[in-house]
DNA sequence: TGGAATTTGTTCGTATGTATC
DNA sequence: CGATACATACGAACAAATTCC
């Protein structure tokens, strides 16, 4: 057996029997290198295998990454309780990124959790007649202790996180008009400085603590979402 | 011969020969990089290299420094300011270490630095008809952002110092009897639980901000070194 | 005091040349 | 010749620390 090929079975056993678990961080491409003594080019050709099979996801700059497991009907599931209504085909909802990324001081704060702890960081676009929205869901991982994607699948997210850490108590919301960074303009198909209109959704348990949060962010200038204020 | 090694060859020259002096600034690796054509990651690899060998040192989010050498004649100058008037020969001055350091919390409280700061930690034995002195400098790496040490065998420390960041304005002085450490006691040529005449000197600045900091330890017993309080 | 700019630290993406089998 | 493996080199994106205004 070649060299490359060996290194993937290796890493592909670990990822199976759980020392490399299913939306961690792997050890960077270096650290693999110098783990199995050989080239670079050599762990990039076993890593690339684990990539074609979606056992591994790249992320430039930041590193590798078990793959998450996190199918488009999980995400649908997930955001469930604050899906739009207009959403009536959700083959028009399309996943741009889902991954494990450590917190910044930003999502540190907000979630109460320490810098360079996991959260789950999801974007997904919603095309309809009403236009396209960009939406992105960030949950930490350690509030989902035995997290199985599998169970999302039959089970609304309010449901799974009720048998973890935290209970979703309520929702708090926030409407912004913002200006939209280059990635939302590109995603929105709207020019830069065109404003965007955001709505922040964030969950809280029965402390009030925040345990998701999720961003929707339409062109403003198209935009038809309308909010029920009961 | 490769690219790295080469621009590592004319750095290291470039140090060697006084175009890059001693302990000054060194080009950002973005002006290397312009400077040789290459890459940032190429220019990296060279100064990896020169930073394996200590000549240069790496300071996150300020920049690279060719690592300062100390001499024999710099401390003298140094200490000049403070050097006991009973010295009549600094061939009796030994260096015992000269070296860069981590601050621990100790003297990041001191100098008001953060923990992990690079501080010279200079030691040295001066032996005279009066006994031995055994001397501990200690001076914070930042605070002379432009040291040359070639200037101060012409020019006193107190000169080179106020041509940069902080001016000497004040001289604190602490007396105390001490039991030394065994590096002391060894040092010193004294028996283990023998008295320590230690006299501490902090260097301020205008802002009371402590700048320096040197030790002298003699024996107690055997001393006979006179204050001059005038 | 707070945000922009600068600078090093880390990591992945891509390409090329060389040697070996 | 082609697959494998190593080393080198250029880029790009993102992170973190520091400095400057």
């Amino acid at each position: 057996m070649t060299l490359f090929k060996e290194i993937y079975t290796d890493i592909n056993q670990k990822i199976i029997n759980g020392t490399y678990k299913r939306g961690s961080v792997l050890p960077s491409e270096g650290e693999l290198q110098k783990k199995y003594a050989v080239s670079r080019t050599t762990i990039r050709k076993s890593i690339e295998l684990l990539v074609r099979e979606k056992k591994v996801i790249r992320k430039k700059g930041v590193g590798l990454f078990v793959y998450p497991e996190i199918s488009k009907q999980n995400i649908l599931d997930m955001t469930g309780i604050i899906r739009p209504s207009y959403i009536e085909e959700p083959e028009n909802t399309k996943i741009k990124d889902a991954y494990l990324r450590k917190a910044g001081v930003y999502y540190a704060n907000i979630f109460d959790i320490k810098v360079n702890e996991l959260i789950y960081y999801i974007s997904f676009l919603i095309t309809s007649s009403e236009g396209k929205t960009y939406v992105k869901l960030i949950l930490p991982l350690d509030f989902f202790p035995g997290f199985d994607p599998h169970m999302l699948k039959v089970t609304p997210i309010i449901e799974a996180i009720n048998t973890g850490l935290y209970r979703v108590i309520d929702v708090y919301q926030e409407f912004q008009l913002i200006e939209g960074t280059d990635e939302d303009n590109r995603q929105l198909n709207i020019a830069s400085g065109d404003p965007i209109f955001k709505i922040t959704n964030t969950f809280l348990d029965d402390y009030d603590k925040n345990i998701a949060v999720e961003y929707k962010m339409q062109s403003a200038l198209q935009t038809k979402y309308s909010i029920n204020f009961d």
